[in-house]
DNA sequence: ATAGAGCGTCACAGATATTTCATAAATAAC
DNA sequence: GTTATTTATGAAATATCTGTGACGCTCTAT
């Protein structure tokens, strides 16, 4: 399974740094960004991002601002770091979607368990239904798939087809075996088919139709880069 | 509509009181335990409680030994109260399934905040009897339903199938699994029969209807968007 | 007995997906 | 370079699925 993405919004690098080690140690994998506008960047650019640590005070964009952004679209736990005893700041937080708010100066150990806490709770932890590749994201359970954050719909031949290819990243697959597992194993048909299902898989996922490869004179196989 | 339950668990009658207060003030009903034991027992018995506020510190059982038997059967939310900076003792809360942490002296804006996000995060208002998804309201005790505040009138049929939707958002349902849910696990209708009660929901629902989204050759998906 | 609600079934139209087909383009072998 | 084979592509033909209204059956209240 892919480790779970956090993104980490300070402008201090000292303190992402000290986030990022804690986080790392539990095994997560830990995204940076120095300011609001980079964070939107990043949130925006890898979208499956588990949950966001945003620090309030921050250039170009502030904690709040991001937050505000952020929640248009998605609802990503989020975690606030404040100034200690800012109470204010604390209850707008809770309007805008906060998740949790963590006052500095904090143990570190508080930190990745609150991170455990809220993950647990957002049940983003065990997930065997979701696949992520190369920027394409399928999610079995609720049957969607994004491309870089786009969610694309794709019809019930095309999605079972572009999962079997995610599952089986790197290996060549002839026609014969996607024909076995994608339709069904009595299907008599044309294999063209299977070029013209791929055809328009390619054309939905736009510029990551190449990670379809087509391995002349066997099949295809798909592969990141 | 039915108040929102909330116990609070504390020895201290100054403490309750402060807080119940501000509680009974934003429109929660709120029960006291002077100790654990207590806590127990008004909790198995009032069976709609829709959080805990807990004090670590009590005569009989403490607070962690109440939410660990609590979380025996339960996943109620559950604020601890803690006195200031006792670090281990919230890390040993996060293991046991500790929602929140508030440690004393704290504000009681902030408790409520907390409180307020605590409950719009778990979705439901009252443990089970409440659904609440984009402006469906399915009050399972009462057996009603209000959409943006006006209430419906639905067959069983519906109402067993609004439920089962709301329970499961964000999930593709396969009709197969919708039958063996709503209906009879023998049932061996026509499947068309889904299709009918999902017309009939929709046009009930009015604008709402949309969220109950068709996953072509697949099934349906309840999804607020 | 009758009317009405709830439920399941059905047929059909319209929507959508899937497959086939003809042809162009690409690739490999010679 | 030429030829044979394979793949890509667009369009057309088929197949499949869903939405919908109608109907009949059962149960309940009147």
């Amino acid at each position: 399974m892919e480790k779970i993405k956090i993104l980490v919004v300070d402008d201090e690098s000292r303190m992402r740094k000290l986030v990022r080690d804690f986080l790392v140690r539990e095994d997560y994998e830990v995204l940076e960004a120095g300011d609001g506008e980079a964070a939107l960047d990043i949130f925006y650019k890898e979208k499956n991002i588990a949950l966001l640590i945003l620090d309030v005070m921050m250039p170009k964009l502030n904690g709040w601002e991001v937050c505000r952004e952020i929640r248009e679209t998605s609802k990503v736990p989020i975690i606030m770091l404040t100034a200690k005893g800012d109470e204010e700041d604390e209850l707008t937080g809770f309007d805008l979607g906060v998740d949790e708010y963590i006052s500095k100066p904090f143990s570190p150990k508080i930190l990745v368990a609150r991170v455990g806490a809220i993950l647990r709770r957002s049940g983003k932890t065990e997930e065997g239904n979701i696949l992520s590749k190369g920027g394409i994201v399928i999610d079995k359970t609720a049957r969607t798939v994004t491309v870089d954050g786009k969610q694309i719909d794709l019809s019930f031949k095309e999605f079972e087809l572009l999962t079997y290819f995610l599952e089986n990243e790197g290996i060549a697959l002839s026609r014969e075996k996607i024909l076995n597992h994608v339709w069904n194993y009595d299907y008599f048909g044309d294999a063209r088919t299977i070029d013209t299902h791929v055809k328009k898989l390619r054309a939905k996922i736009g510029e990551k139709g190449e990670y379809i490869k087509t391995i002349w004179g066997m099949g295809y196989k798909f592969e990141v880069e």
